[in-house]
DNA sequence: GAGGCGTTTTGAA
DNA sequence: TTCAAAACGCCTC
């Protein structure tokens, strides 16, 4: 695992890369414990080339995200932390167009799992990559915001930027 | 409108 | 293996 600090305007993110990409991205202020950092001593990466160009990618995509736009190119997310399904709900997440919102129910459904509404919210809560994995634009049904594991500040800001307004 | 129950998944004990 | 919790939704009263 490699740690890459990517500045922005909102503060300093923190990227971890492994060898096949982005493993995991935290926002500004987030003090790094045991649970959350990632442990070392994964295989190396193949080329710091590599490396360096999706270091540029994430930077790029962080900062397009930020402004309300939709990142031009992405650097290859690893997904591989999250079980099966998850990644199925993470990847469901990423082709939410910029500036809409779905329900939970909805991402449920878009899994083939309409009844996994609960299950689904536990995976978004669960998203490493928050921000580029757009978990913000998923909300209840019913209004209001649901929940941010970065805090619902941060939540309330990327919709803000994307201009969605809530009902 | 408020409260209770249902469905699915996850993680800890 | 069991059980409780969870970023929710629907039904009933």
């Amino acid at each position: 695992m490699h740690r890459i600090p990517i500045p922005t305007k909102d503060g300093e993110f923190t990227a971890w890369f492994s060898e096949r990409g982005l493993a995991r991205l935290e926002f500004p202020g987030n003090r790094p414990n045991r649970l959350s950092t990632p442990q070392a001593g994964k295989p190396a990466l193949r080329s710091s080339v590599s490396l360096r160009r999706w270091q540029q990618q994430t930077a790029n995509a962080l900062r397009q995200a930020l402004a309300g736009e939709t990142p031009k190119s992405l650097p290859p997310l690893d997904l591989s932390a999250g079980t099966a399904f998850q990644q199925a709900v993470w990847k469901a997440l990423v082709r939410i167009p910029q500036g809409q919102t779905r329900s939970y129910a909805q991402l449920a459904a878009s899994v083939g799992k309409p009844l996994a509404v609960r299950a689904a919210g536990g995976a978004c809560g669960a998203n490493p990559i928050p921000v580029l994995v757009p978990c913000h634009r998923v909300v209840p049904k019913g209004g209001g915001l649901g929940g941010f594991s970065a805090g619902l500040e941060w939540k309330r800001r990327l919709i803000a930027r994307e201009n969605i307004t809530l009902q």
